[in-house]
DNA sequence: GTACGCCTTCCAGTGCACTGGAAGGTCAAG
DNA sequence: CTTGACCTTCCAGTGCACTGGAAGGCGTAC
């Protein structure tokens, strides 16, 4: 499988696979006698792993930590239930403060409501944004 | 208030603070007779609402549209609705998809306490990570 | 034999959000 | 009067994850 390929198998664009490996991410490809990448079907199912772990929310440095471990010929399992549980967390502290900016933009968004568009020509400055708060 | 006393009550350094007035996230700062910025309560809450902001996700580019609303409100009412309208609706987007992401990571860290590490194949990469589905 | 699409490397740039450091001004304490 | 903490501007670099483009090689089709 050539790189273009890979990148139509996959999804992901050459011009990032060839970045991928040039971090570490993945390891150099094999090279026909031309020069050209050569890939294999555990080359696509890495990068389905990689794919599958950026879409949960870890970092390329990280998926190239449980990559390396697994290289390493340890299991990884642990490492990753570590990584998950670091990144659920994270997630739930975003969720929250997610959650407490929409209040804030509704608060805003609401009291926009309540004013009068004709009390408001357009030279004027708004009186929603005046407000203390 | 001084940038150093702003940035102590904050928590943001004044070196962002200077960078935030820069791209024109806070409005240029007063300046006592010496040169130095001076802030008051205001400043406080506008750092505040970034920070809450930004932890929810918002890019410093929306955040600058929203305060421009609360802060400068030049733009006509209807303009306005309009922008936290949009705000709204990219806030609840982002909120899907963090749930959506924390039912995906859920799932895994689930399987992942299920795995046996001994018992990962040799032919995937990681077993918690790479299904089906 | 040349046109075309794919491949190669290398270098550079993008966008975001900072962050560091140099060079110098201000101000109160010792 | 010096020290040190603070402040100023300006320029440059960092980290992440790409992305674009130049310059040139490879391979098949007409």
């Amino acid at each position: 499988m050539k790189i273009g390929e890979l990148a139509a198998a996959s999804g992901v664009p050459a011009k990032t696979i060839r970045y991928y490996e040039e971090i570490g991410l993945l390891p150099p490809a094999e090279r026909e006698a031309n020069g050209y990448r050569s890939y294999d079907r555990d080359a696509l199912q890495r990068l389905r792993f990689v794919q599958h772990a950026q879409a949960a929310g870890l970092t390329l440095r990280e998926i190239s930590q449980v990559l390396a471990i697994r290289s390493e010929g340890r299991a990884p399992c642990v490492h990753v239930r570590e990584l998950l549980h670091h990144h659920l967390v994270q997630i739930d502290a975003r969720l929250a403060e997610l959650r407490a900016t929409r209040r804030e933009l509704q608060d805003l968004a609401r009291h926009a409501e309540t004013v009068d568009p004709a009390s408001c020509p357009e030279d004027v400055i708004c009186s929603i944004l005046v407000r203390e708060g």
